[in-house]
DNA sequence: GCCAACGTTGGC
DNA sequence: GCCAACGTTGGC
């Protein structure tokens, strides 16, 4: 099983919107790196919700990667605060993936609590200065994460 | 609100 | 291609 972790502020989108929504698409990424990483992803993986700019920040839930390699709807609306207007329908710069709700955690897993169990190698979340909002996560911080909440 | 740490832009 | 200036992210 492949694992990731994705980053969205809950004043703006958080895992109760996904729950309500059940799916959405993971739109208005425009870092390469992060893009790069939403072009890797497949049907099936797993993705760690977690909250930003909040208080405590930490992972929120669980979802599901439903559908990949989707062309960022926002990319191409002007009126979308993020239009780019680089791309173009005929060569697309941002894609990202749909995803579906899987599960809320009973608690929160604050990020003090994962800086104090991982590394900044186990866990690129956890590395100093780290702004990255797409990551991939290893299989086995991915399997402690979920024993953390009794899954 | 502050500011460290990046990423991007654009002049040269 | 370098790098200064600027903009953004995100924890605190």
């Amino acid at each position: 099983m492949r694992y990731w972790l994705m980053k969205s502020e809950p004043e703006v989108y958080g895992i109760a919107d996904l729950e309500r929504d059940r799916k959405t698409i993971w739109d208005g990424i425009r870092n390469y790196q992060a893009r790069n990483f939403l072009r890797e992803m497949q049907v099936g993986d797993l993705a760690f919700f977690y909250h930003s700019q909040s208080s405590p920040p930490g992972i929120a839930g669980l979802m599901r990667v439903a559908q990949p390699g989707i062309d960022d709807p926002t990319q191409f609306d002007a009126q979308s605060q993020y239009y780019d207007p680089k791309s173009s329908l005929d060569s697309p710069r941002w894609q990202t993936v749909r995803v579906e709700f899987v599960r809320s955690f009973p608690a929160l897993i604050p990020l003090e609590q994962l800086r104090q169990t991982f590394s900044a190698e186990e866990l690129l979340l956890v590395r100093r200065g780290n702004r990255l909002s797409v990551m991939p996560v290893p299989e086995d911080v991915a399997e402690k994460i979920l024993a953390m909440v009794g899954q």
